[in-house]
DNA sequence: ATGACATTGACGCGGCGTGAACGTCC
DNA sequence: TGGACGTTCACGCCGCGTCAATGTCA
């Protein structure tokens, strides 16, 4: 469904190379399969699962996103966010998302304006990282203090 | 079990009261209460949990552990081992640890040891946790390049 | 044919959220 | 006496960890 024509984006890998470098463990990459949140593109003839670096890519991006606490779900809806922009800017939806109809260009506007909401969340969980490491910071001092 | 003689000090407050100054919920506090985390001090002719200041600053500090991530078995063990320091250090130990002599010194030596295990702990998390600013960080720029 | 690597269940667990049904405080 | 505040069950959920039994790859 995607036709790349870059030398290396036909190599698929499973899942014990992508673990290894997303440092993700074995389970919850299977997990994400699961749920429906990182799909392998493909299956070898014996089931096991292909991942191309597409998929690597998509990976990483969760990987980023989970210091943030957001939930799984909120992870998959991001990430079909960010597909809509990339594959709906200058063509036509992917695939068979059938119910309305096309006007691609307000169909943008609603998916950029879904994107721009995700950045304000994720800017309110950065702030609260930084809360936690305030706080961490005063839960140090209290220790030292005990220790003269 | 405690004879400081500040005025406040003999002030309680019920669970509601406590979970508005701690900014925790009810259930929290509650569950604190059932893992033997934090016991109330005291409760009410009909049952309600009654909460001293001491009770207070302990949560506070179980608060300022939260984003470090140690699990309520950890928090517990260090709130002894500050206990520990603190009723020991200029007298003997609070009641029936029975066992070995008692070489106060000892004690309070390995007491220490233990604070000072819990401060690289600490310090470790902390580092963590700033590289999960980090990604937070390389992930909002991700979104923002999205958006132009 | 032998490991290394993979698969699908299925159960467990920590840290609470969220009722429901009921009792206590002032 | 009423309403705010509390109590004890008890089940649910998320995000995996951790077996166990089996199959597949180079």
């Amino acid at each position: 469904m995607k036709r790349d024509l870059m030398p290396d984006e036909t190599a698929t890998m499973q899942i014990g190379e992508l673990a290894d470098r997303t440092e993700m463990s074995l389970r919850t990459i299977r997990h994400y399969d699961e749920v429906g949140l990182l799909t392998p593109s493909g299956r070898s003839e014996g089931g096991f699962r292909l991942y191309t670096h597409d998929d690597y890519l998509r990976l990483m991006v969760i990987r980023r996103m989970k210091p943030l606490g957001f939930s799984l779900d909120e992870m998959a809806e991001l990430l079909r966010v960010v597909d809509a922009l990339d594959g709906g800017a200058g063509d036509a939806a992917g695939a068979g998302d059938a119910g309305a109809g096309d006007e691609g260009d307000g169909r943008d506007q609603a998916t950029r304006a879904s994107l721009a909401a995700f950045v304000d969340e994720t800017v309110e969980r950065r702030a609260k990282l930084e809360r936690q490491l305030a706080m961490a910071d005063e839960f140090l001092e209290l220790l030292r203090a005990r220790l003269r």
